[in-house]
DNA sequence: TTTAGCACTCCTTTTCTAACAGTGCTAATC
DNA sequence: GATTAGCACTGTTAGAAAAGGAGTGCTAAA
């Protein structure tokens, strides 16, 4: 792999994904002041590397997946974020007034939408959260609200209908009791700990203590499975590429966008959380039709992961750019708050 | 319209909604022993009323939106439940331990599953609901959790992250001082009660009161804009539907499908709360090519609409029997807990 | 009132052709 | 040795033509 091999690679996998037409020997002989001959000798020794195929015998070349990988790792660029999309980013840092995790639910919206991919952001994970108190609110006599609060600042209710023979004073009381013995708990393990703990304890001082007993335990049980929080931007805009040209394909991936555990698979499984991380095609398990690009996050405690969901033929420069922009002023605004 | 040329309209709608092709005369000889000359008499007639129309001069007849309108006011019989439509929906109300917005969500759902249309719940409008209280939970020193809940048992929850200048016991005495005052206000005055009635309270005792005033205020402002709860299941059934089979119209509906507010105008417009409703292609705002079939569900204080979307070649006798099926067996819950 | 018969229309599918884009290989050239 | 012109070859695509079919409207007879 030469300089020149390399930068006709270059130029295949960016043709490509500006056109998202196979790239032929003679569009590329302008650019490099060769004859269509040469660079089909060329093409023919990147083919047997592996890096580009052809679709039938007479097509133009179109990266493989070992031809994108080599690209990111080797030729890829970059690419300087435009005026205008820094503008529509930085507008969502500068007023300051969003919480962060709708500031980042707004950022990976405007990337869906400048881009034309869809955005994924993988947020609050209930992992490491202690549990800070849990509240009874009396709605009326028939309906109470218990509010489950951790230590990160995630907050669940769920209402409860309650019949004649509870009284919310023995809520409350229950409620106090599991404050003072299980503040501090992580929250996955609050219901065993309900469980071996606290369940004897009531059972001396409340009447219907299985009723109260069920109660909370809905609540941290609630807690636990609704807290994973996904939030998906521009789902629709996989209709805008071209290689999803039919029905079926469409139809699959909207199906797995909609699958919620397959979309926290996106956050799983990596060694250095710090860098970007590039999945092409069969690299993740998502689909082998996509590309994913995904950033980890931390900031104040709060944690999880924004990504990019596009083509294979996607524009890896720019991505690569715009999920580095979103997090360095994401830490910016760490150290605003960490003083 | 005498009673051979309504059954033959009816078998025309029931057969293109069985088969979505285009209904010709020799299909329906069997049916009425009668020649397919006669069938093209009397369809011919059925076309000039209106009610069935053609794609090209030698197609066979399609249901125009006049006739689908006949069909659901005259001719269509509500369609009894099969056992196992039926048992999949008892499951969820047998146990009873869902709350109820979650119990309907389910329903809904599991209608989409067994139908392949798409469903909407319309649930818990802020509309009518009056604040109950207002608590603010300390996370750390930087972080405290505003809790709003109201008379029907709505929870909405914000962080905000404060500065060394604002004492927490500075925020929990102004919550107190707005619950003495405005608990019972509807949610939606809040906003403005604050400003006009206890702005002027807390100057006086608090030190920092602009700032804690916005931090109620948002708190407040954000209850109402986050209280719109839509739910969608069955989203990508339209992939299902052989009319929808071009991309662009593909993309078109699942564009409206994640238009908040052209979902909840689904809500708006009726006279006759209790019925059910029909909205047939142009009948609806949402799309010229869908019907929508909705019902309006008011229980224990809850309010809300469940409704189907799908094409205008939609079963409507089915449908119109689930819905009424999942009424009646919320009516029946209402009974349990109004006691 | 119903029906058999028939001409007619339009859609759909298939087949065929021509144009085209791009390749691989060979032999000549720099 | 690298580059290039030239050429045969291959698969795609678009369009035209042809064939088949489903279904209609109309007429005249039952």
């Amino acid at each position: 792999m030469d300089a020149r091999r390399n930068n006709i690679l270059k130029e295949i996998v960016e043709t490509f994904i500006k056109t998202a037409k196979p790239v032929g020997s003679k569009a590329l002989c302008d650019k490099f002041n060769l004859s269509s001959a040469t660079i089909r000798n060329e093409m023919a020794v990147l083919e047997d590397l592996g890096y580009i195929e052809k679709n039938h015998v007479s097509s133009g070349r179109v990266p493989s997946e070992e031809g994108y990988r080599y690209y990111v790792e080797h030729l890829m660029e970059a690419e300087k974020i435009t005026g205008s999309d820094m503008l529509k980013l930085q507008k969502i840092f500068a007023s300051g007034e969003l919480e962060l995790s709708d500031a980042i639910n707004k950022c990976m919206e405007i990337i869906s939408d400048i881009t034309n991919y869809t955005s994924v952001v993988l947020g609050k994970s209930s992992k490491d959260n202690n549990l800070l108190q849990v509240s009874i609110i009396a709605i009326n006599s028939n309906q109470v609200v218990a509010v489950v609060c951790t230590d990160k600042g995630n907050v669940e209710n769920k209402m409860f209908n309650i019949g004649d023979n509870i009284n919310i004073n023995e809520l409350i009381k229950t409620s106090e009791i599991i404050n003072k013995m299980l503040a501090g708990t992580p929250i996955d393990e609050v219901s065993m700990r309900l469980e071996v703990d606290v369940k004897p304890i009531i059972k001396r001082q409340i009447k219907q203590y299985e009723t109260v007993y069920n109660i909370f335990y809905d609540a941290f049980n609630d807690f636990v499975a609704g807290s994973s929080n996904i939030h998906i931007a521009g789902r629709n805009n996989i209709f805008n590429q071209p290689e999803y040209n039919d029905i079926s394909e469409l139809k699959r991936l909207a199906n797995k966008l909609d699958d919620e555990e397959l979309i926290e698979k996106v956050a799983e499984n990596d060694t250095d959380e710090k860098k970007i991380k590039i999945f092409i095609g069969d690299e993740s398990e998502f689909d082998p039709n996509v590309t994913i690009i995904r950033k980890k996050y931390h900031i104040n405690g709060e944690e999880g992961t924004i990504a990019v969901i596009g083509p294979k033929r996607m524009d890896y420069g720019r991505i690569v750019s715009l999920l580095e922009y979103i997090d360095e002023k994401l830490d910016s605004r760490k150290d605003e708050n960490g003083k």
